[in-house]
DNA sequence: TCCTAATATCGTAATATTACGATATTAGGA
DNA sequence: TCCTAATATCGTAATATTACGATATTAGGA
């Protein structure tokens, strides 16, 4: 049992986990997730203005953190705000960002 | 101070972090991960031999594992070893796949 | 030195991702 | 209903990733 760690069987386990992933590993997907941790919730316009791009490069961003289960969407009127979605990334982000300081050049 | 989360100047933090997830980001690399953080130290024929796939692709993604600092080498003769090489690689891990089972479908 | 096992790299076709302008959708107000 | 602001989707060119056979490299033994 415990030879077969590295089992092709089981290799279905790893997809959802690995397209969380990958929905994370961009750096303007990671800028916006860091956002929302931080202001908690936030409308297009706003991250646009910040981001300093394209409306549809920052929508198509954020459909992505979307459909990943990352972000999760509330309209308010016209404008959509957009929130964490997923306690999980969250703590992932953390770690990911937080030692940075420490073992960086 | 606090509006400018967002921020595109600080954008170039994001682009280490966004490639070690890009690298893990597959799900035969988080599998050799995970193998990773469990068997401590495995050779290449080993790991082929579990995934069932080329050498070549199996070679190629223990590359970009390694590249990217996840993993590191020792040669023994003519075996190549690989283990972890960043802690807080298996601790993302942990989370990541630590949940799977309570929170889902 | 020659042979062979273990691993890495090259070449490349198929596929996926990215960026962004153009266009569509959606909702509120006049 | 018409107008407009906010956002999403489409189309597509440029670029990156993936898989894998063929070949190269590296190290130990005869």
């Amino acid at each position: 049992m415990e030879t077969k760690i590295f089992d092709m069987k089981n290799m279905k386990q790893y997809d959802e986990p690995a397209n969380l992933l990958k929905a994370l590993s961009h750096p303007v997907r990671l800028c916006i997730v860091r956002g929302l941790m931080r202001k908690k919730k936030c409308n297009v316009s706003f991250m646009q203005e910040c981001l300093d791009m394209p409306q549809s490069t920052v929508s198509q961003h954020l459909q992505k953190l979307r459909s990943a289960g990352i972000v999760a969407t509330e309209r308010n009127g016209l404008e959509v705000n957009y929130i964490l979605a997923n306690e999980r990334i969250a703590h992932i982000v953390t770690i990911l960002l937080g030692e940075e300081d420490c073992e960086h050049e």
